[in-house]
DNA sequence: GCTGGCACTCGATTGTAACGAGTGCCAGCC
DNA sequence: GGCTGGCACTCGTTACAATCGAGTGCCAGC
């Protein structure tokens, strides 16, 4: 739809204003190597590429800049992902070569790293955990009426629901229910221990049965996944206006929004979202990339990097598929 | 040191100040009810106040901006906490009558309540895991080498530390590791579970020596509390450079280095640090307000407010009194 | 000791002019 | 026919001067 020049010289608008966050005039793009015309031709070709929506000027006699439609052109025809630069590339192996331990720490972590290594926010995941076999079960007591509910699956995580008893149960109570709940539940995934009926004697266990409803609770109400956001100074420091700063975090608070977001992107397949592309208006000067990361062969969460529209592409796409790629390896190696 | 009208002026310019973000003029001064002479004499006095170093003027000709020891003065000033507004009481009352739940859940909440009643940021630090006792252990094998472990607390709050273990462990064997670790730490303060050491047969079991090792080792580490901030949007908005926000967002991400400022506060008797009082280089241009909370009559944690020097005292005061009287209060009653 | 008055300062606002980076368009050249 | 050099034009930015006004310090007088 574009041809080859007004291609070229898009890309070149394009890369230019993420470097200067200035209009771009038409000498410079003529200056360009790769554009072998003079800058008459390029203005020629630069009002008709905002003819086409692709570029704007901010008001005549100035230079272009790039529409999300113009972004969205320039990520589509990057093809693929690219390398990370020397150093960055060296931080993120580095970084998985020294890390180990529990997985919230981990991906507390790695958000960290996606952070530094793109000078933008970033956003982590966490596997949900409706499809983790649960590997413990156990059921505390905490007053005469209240017990905290124990879950270990096998991933290494934790849940835990506080269970608000009718009537008083003894520490014997307790111990019989951990045991039916046991029987019932390890070994199995939390999906299934949300449909899970009790049969026999558990079946009239009442600490049992609020244990239960409890996990049928959380799994319908789904959404509330483990989620790391890091880098948010870097985030505000590539802004220019404060109120704009102010409205991203707003949205960034609200963590839920930009989990959704990130996930129907990764539905709909798009490893970019542009400005209004996001459908969230405050983030109308922000842009999302992400990418889904892999655990035995199953994608089972979602790194992300938050910045403003005119954010450094290639290297936010390098960096997410870097880092979601080996951190879905040190999940599967274990 | 100051006499009354001295006093009486410096405090009008302080909450103009405070109000408006303006540097403060002698006339606006004058005009203020409470201080009953002409513009010429508060024009003398707010020099005095200037050469005494309470106030500064951004240039000649330009009305007088409260200094980090002219803040000090009025905070100092204000004698008891004072109310919260009728709306911001309301609030602070719901929020505790609905709030129920975990620990955590309820820390976070009350974050997200004290930045929402103050329009700063707010900063929670959870009661340090050390003095509670502990209700349940129980060690969970993930693979035939690691194994997790899990010590609940009476407050509700769960531990998790993943054990690397030198050889492989049956699932029997942790059983009986559990079993033995229970024995010995249930009902001990974490702190006391630190300094355990095993006897019998519970001496030569691997896994509860790397147990112990490990609950050793947080220990010692100490730093790590729970700590929840809420409200960096309102906090960006209460600056007007980028950069600012930017810098104080850094210093928010590292989390131990306010929680030390909040402890190093209240150890030292002091509950509001104004401007370079925080000793933070990057909060020059902040200032915070701190509080204590009680539970069963012990202080057991830490709330604060973080905003820009020209913050609003007497409310945020309030706020953090208010608030911490009551997420004490709720703890206590369980 | 307070106050009204006055000269003064200096940032902010306004107006004007020059600058220059950019544009659109057109005539001419290959 | 398409590219290009040239040209008139636009308009934000910069510079400079003038004016304004909110503020000051100081002093004489009540």
């Amino acid at each position: 739809m574009l041809d080859d020049r007004k291609a070229n010289i898009l890309k070149a608008v394009v890369e230019e204003y993420i470097e200067t966050a200035q209009p771009v005039g038409s000498s410079h793009v003529a200056r360009k190597p790769g554009v072998n015309v003079s800058s008459a031709t390029v203005r020629n070709e630069l009002a008709a590429l905002e003819n086409d929506g692709y570029l704007v000027q901010p008001h005549t006699s100035a230079g272009r800049i790039p529409t999300d439609k113009g972004y969205r052109f320039f990520v589509d025809s990057l093809g693929a992902p690219g390398q990370l630069s020397a150093p960055d590339a060296q931080q993120v192996r580095q970084f998985f070569a020294r890390a180990h331990g529990e997985l919230e720490q981990m991906l507390r972590d790695t958000s960290l790293l996606l952070s530094r290594v793109t000078d933008y926010a970033a956003v982590v995941v966490g596997p949900p955990h409706e499809q983790s076999t649960i590997r413990a079960v156990q059921v505390v007591g905490l007053t005469s009426r209240v017990a905290l509910l124990v879950v270990v699956l096998s991933n290494g995580v934790i849940e835990k629901h506080t269970l608000e008893l009718d009537e008083d149960v003894d520490d014997a109570a307790l111990s019989a229910a951990t045991a039916r709940l046991s029987a019932l539940l390890v070994g199995a995934t939390m999906r299934a221990a949300a449909v899970t009926e009790p049969q026999g004697p558990a079946a009239n266990d009442p600490v049992v049965g609020a244990a239960l409803a409890e996990l049928r609770a959380d799994q319908e109400s789904a959404g509330v996944d483990d989620v790391y956001i890091g880098g948010t100074s870097s985030l505000a420091a590539a802004f220019d206006a404060v109120t704009q700063v102010s409205d991203v975090l707003r949205i960034l608070e609200q963590q839920f929004v930009v989990v959704s977001l990130m996930r129907e992107m990764l539905d709909r397949g798009l490893n970019v979202a542009i400005g209004t592309e996001t459908g969230i208006v405050p983030l109308a000067e922000c842009s999302v990339v992400v990418a889904p990361y892999y655990a035995e062969g199953e994608a089972v969460g979602t790194i992300g990097v938050l910045g403003p529209t005119r954010m450094n592409y290639p290297q936010a796409l390098a960096a997410v598929a870097v880092v979601g790629r080996r951190l879905g390896d040190r999940l599967t190696e274990g």
